[in-house]
DNA sequence: CGTACTATTTATAAATA
DNA sequence: TTATTTATAAATAGTAC
């Protein structure tokens, strides 16, 4: 249409590309809104202009629900698998419906197929994270066996004991005799390390041994972790 | 065009409605390629057909990119905003560009605000959701002061109790006197309660009573913890 | 950049196979 | 159903403002 025949192929003319879009543009956009309000069906149209300037059509909301279920895929369990259903079935139709005589088909697929493997990647990475998470924030009334309570006591526990570790060290590095409880009162004067984490965490460890000395005292055996450790043991208090 | 004048609103007869939705997709699908190939753009058309069948044309890999930046959100900090930022830029120039004598522009303008607050929503989410997994998964030497390592070993040691008082109930429920080693090495008779979920916890509880006699080998300080438990404590081996 | 004007091409509604 | 034909409506390339 117009008063020649345009052939479909990249325009070179910077002017005449921008023209072009514009027009075009305007009628895309109408035969978007037409057929969606003729058939009555959720569609979104994405476009990026020339100059990279985002423009975009969306019938109902449609769309934006399809987005939100990629995002909301952790909590939507039964809608996972949908996306990847549908692109499936878009690879066929594709071949189908698209009857240009143009080498387009090739890009398309492959745009779909990495959609998929996207989906896929990120299907898996959820499942292992939201795996990770249960073993740290158990339902307990959902546990189905002893041994997987087990798995997860003994996880919480290995981190704790780990943690546990870690403040005894830099305690005992911070002062010779960090195990009685004279020595613990006698932090408060320590001139901070050099190194930036170490001095902020020893800043505040004056506050600490008050902390852990209470704390302690209401778990009996929690010092008895402790032991474990290669630096000198916080001492039961009597 | 076509033999009449056809007015743009919803087709009633399911029949024609199919009909023209068939050819208009063609149509728009090729509209959609020769506007994206003419100006060398990124464009992509997603729509559902009457019968709610996903096709999409997508004339790059710019979309699908757009798309992985909503979901890979998390992970790519950089690229946060991009999208709230083009989306706040298409408000004013959908106004602009979308000129059709149709009321679209405020159903255009909700739909994006929808989609801004949803991503908004989102990042708020991820946000809490990554300091959540923090509290679990702390990196020791990360730790800037005393008081954030003792909130952690603090939350993992309520955490770890709690599964430890869940067990310790579970076991009290199945026999009389959980507390002896004589009565745990008895539980193998039991019988399965009604209810699905305990029936499977207990089905395992004769190797878990095992386990758990292990465990506190292991852990001399461990059954401790229980004595904070409503139900009967296990007893330390002697 | 936007509009307005045509001469043409293109899309498609309705009919038909 | 789905494909083809045909008459007509609609889009738009080139042009000028």
């Amino acid at each position: 249409m117009g008063r020649a025949k345009l052939e479909i192929k990249p325009i070179q003319k910077s002017t005449n590309r921008q023209i072009t879009y514009s027009k075009r543009k305007k009628g895309l956009l109408k035969k978007a809104y037409e057929l969606s309000t003729l058939c009555d069906i959720d569609l979104a149209l994405l476009m990026f202009s020339p100059s990279d300037r985002l423009c975009l059509f969306s019938s109902q909301t449609r769309i934006e629900d399809v987005l939100a279920k990629y995002i909301n895929l952790p909590d939507q369990e039964r809608e996972k698998y949908y996306l990847l259903r549908t692109l499936e079935q878009l690879k066929t139709e594709n071949d189908m419906a698209f009857q240009i005589n143009e080498p387009r088909h090739e890009a398309i697929h492959s745009d779909v197929e990495e959609l998929q493997k996207e989906v896929c990647r990120l299907q898996r990475q959820l499942q292992i994270s939201e795996e990770e998470l249960r073993k740290f924030e158990p339902d307990p009334v959902r546990f189905t066996s002893m041994e997987e309570m087990e798995a997860c006591e003994t996880h919480l526990l290995s981190t704790l004991t780990r943690v546990v570790h870690r403040r005894e060290h830099l305690l005992s590095r911070s002062c010779e005799a960090p195990s009685t409880q004279q020595s613990m009162e006698n932090i408060e004067g320590w001139e901070p390390e050099a190194e930036s984490k170490q001095a902020r965490i020893i800043a505040n460890s004056a506050y600490a041994s008050n902390q852990l000395r209470r704390y302690i005292c209401w778990f009996p055996s929690y010092d008895l972790l402790l032991q474990g450790s290669n630096s000198n043991p916080t001492q039961t208090p009597k």
